[in-house]
DNA sequence: TCCTTAGATTGACATTGGTCGATATATTGC
DNA sequence: GCAATATATCGACCAATGTCAATCTAAGGA
């Protein structure tokens, strides 16, 4: 009996009625958790607008004032979507004077967008 | 005076003195709310193990059972972290006798790993 | 017909998360 | 040093969300 037909038995003998078999393996949970962590972070409208906005600036970066003035949010609120987002390591702060400007960390979007077509 | 210098002035006129240059246009509130949405069905563990285990079985179909088996988390809740990814486009159901099959709807990660790119 | 099994739905609960007003911190200009 | 401005942090509030126990629905088999 080779090595490919004890696991079959295996497969089969574990498998439910209605299971139909496995082509690969799934993921694990921590990647699971690692990659809802991520997502979580770009899951909502106004951080979407504010990756855009920072990235739609001609060096990929935005002050905050850039953020108040096209977003109907608080300055407060505003504040803490750039620290979850910085958290999340999809942009970075550089302060410089008065001014905070925040900057679009490069690839991070694009490994998200990898993963996720991985799955 | 060349239609480029007008713009030009305008911008330097409504830009705050932080400001840099805008180097195009920035995703609209709707785009965002639309990816937002997408993206919160995906932003969690469970359903991303969920996705994972649907797309590892030989042809991206599972049913409840190989998830219950997987999982460790109540029926009821694997039942509605379905119903969320196929609300959102992510799933599809085929009921089969007593089993429900749920498999992939191709491309629906690709365009979202797409769109996420795009940015 | 009745019992069993698979899966969906409901209702309740605790937790998380987005928002804002108030306040704190830091930098510039006078 | 002081006033003004830019941004961050804090505390509170309400809405959204993940979870489960209990229940409901539907399909098969004896």
């Amino acid at each position: 009996m080779t090595f490919t037909q004890i696991l079959q038995l295996t497969d089969i003998s574990r498998a439910d009625a209605c299971s139909t078999p496995l082509a690969r393996a799934a993921t694990s949970p921590e990647h699971a958790d690692a990659l809802a962590h991520s997502l979580k972070a770009l899951a909502d409208p106004a951080r979407l607008r504010i990756i855009s906005i920072v990235s739609a600036h001609a060096n990929q970066e935005a002050c905050v004032c850039d953020l108040t003035d096209q977003l109907t949010l608080s300055q407060p609120t505003i504040s803490h979507h750039l620290k979850v987002l910085v958290e999340a390591g999809f942009l970075s702060r550089a302060k410089r004077g008065t001014w905070s400007y925040y900057s679009l960390v490069p690839g991070s979007l694009g490994a998200v967008a990898r993963v996720l077509s991985a799955i």
